[in-house]
DNA sequence: GTTCCGCATGAATCGATAG
DNA sequence: ACTATCGATTCATGCGGAA
């Protein structure tokens, strides 16, 4: 049996471990960067007023090891500061863009069950954003394997299903976007939209996931096929990597926490690939 | 029988019909702006560079006559260019702070019928921003106006919904939007998030509105109160203005082309109340 | 009266063609 | 090279006519 190395886990800061990753070797990168002000615990915290000045110089190394070909996936929500919204995350897209950054759409991740709550002066927040930032105009992109089924068709075929059927928890229904009945009734398909509706995972307590597994397995059937190579530079508990290896695509993994570092591995292994991790935690 | 003047109607450009307002009298401005490059038959176009410094003038009369616990809602997109999104609406967020509004809140609204069409970098735009600005921290919202049916109801209704809806999200189906709410008191009710899922309305109107009444309307419902002033500065077909009279508001319209306000005119006229239009149009 | 089916209609975007 | 215009693509919705 013929093995590859097809797990990279990088221990530290991602400033730095970035650069150990070669010139244009990654074809798409999808992250969850900690929130300004946001998991302190883990990260120390970074303070809304310079969130962008601590995020340029990962973003320049991310630019760096991206293939021109390839895409960086940004999911980011600004907070509310002084009841306002905050507005690191518009400044840093400009910045982004002076950098050679280009913003290319802003997907919309509609959280169907979003965090609970009541203020006086604002609903419940129920989106975030998801940025697509590219190199050059040429990417790779692969819609057929983002595919939904269709609203006609359901019409039409609706009619003879029990009405059980018809309001049947699409949850349940595993892989995607939560509509995928697609594997028991009829192929036609339309393509999706910008906007992604996908309900939180709230079960995990271990690990306080940053999304859904749905999300980057959506990006990365997208904009990769099996055998490329997929980085997190902010791996948390490790969802992306998770998510790359069952498609079977190399996943690199960045985290400055070595008990995150530590679980990933032991999570991963079981998939029995091949695993490299960096000096620090052996 | 006591009649007010109910309606008023501007016949010009923005920027200096707005100067014929008196300050702080508007507790509400809900608009659609033409967007860049836009509508240009209607509104002459406005290149997505000088957009910015086109709007800039207007923001500051709107935050003149706005009162100190209104509100302004705006509506935009940023349209593609060479393949990237324009960045003018961040500009414009960021121009606005910086001239003294608060950037309270930024609402989705989920298009869930948009404009069709198929390209190889890019899927449908199927969300636009909803802008909540405000000149104080403390403005008025009446958050149980606005309050949606949960549950079972939809389950109950669901005969009703589009067959999309039931295939695709039976769960969110259908959020009450347009609908009667005293109709389902009794039921348990829950607040909305910031994410408004509508359709626009297309085909079956002489002049095609910007945006759905059911979306004015939410905003009317929510940051004002009978008797209250709601101001249009591109009032267009007259949506805004049709919404806020239906719900006992006063309603306040500016518009460049004579036609669209002449036949805003002719339907308000159909709703009995006392109306005022500027001398170009009489 | 219902339900069903066909049809027109969009705040779109890309790539090719023309000046 | 750089801008302006045009055709092709595509799908949820509501309307009207038909069964």
């Amino acid at each position: 049996m013929f093995m590859t190395e097809s797990v990279k886990i990088f221990c530290g800061d991602a400033r730095n471990e970035l650069k150990k990753i070669t010139d244009e070797s990654i074809d798409l990168i999808v992250t969850s960067p900690p929130y300004a002000d946001q998991r302190k615990f883990s990260y120390g915290g970074v303070s809304p007023d310079k969130y962008v000045e601590w995020f340029m110089p990962v973003a320049a190394e991310l630019r760096r090891v991206l293939k021109p070909t390839g895409t960086f996936v940004l999911n980011i929500k600004e907070k509310v500061q002084n009841g306002e919204r905050h507005v690191y995350v518009l400044e840093l897209i400009l910045e982004m863009r002076k950098s050679g950054w280009l913003w290319t759409e802003e997907f919309i991740w509609h959280k169907k069950n979003c965090y609970p709550g009541k203020w006086p002066n604002r609903f419940r927040d129920a989106w975030e954003r998801l940025l697509q930032f590219n190199k050059s105009r040429k990417f790779n992109m692969y819609q057929e394997e983002v595919m939904e089924p269709m609203g006609n068709w359901a019409k039409s075929r609706l009619k003879n299903l029990s009405e059980t059927d018809k309001i049947r928890d699409p949850s349940k229904a595993g892989s995607g976007f939560g509509k995928n009945i697609s594997h028991w009734l009829g192929r036609e398909m339309s393509y999706p939209t910008n906007v992604l509706h996908l309900a939180t995972e709230c079960g995990n307590k271990n690990h306080s996931a940053a999304f859904p597994p749905a999300l980057p397995r959506w990006f990365v059937r997208l904009f990769t096929r099996p055998g490329d190579v997929v980085l997190d530079p902010f791996m948390g508990s490790g969802t992306t990597l998770d998510v790359a290896l069952e498609l079977d695509r190399i996943a690199v993994g960045i985290d400055v926490n070595e008990d995150y570092c530590r679980a990933v591995m032991e999570k991963l292994s079981s998939r029995n690939v091949g695993l490299f991790a960096s000096a620090r935690m052996l």
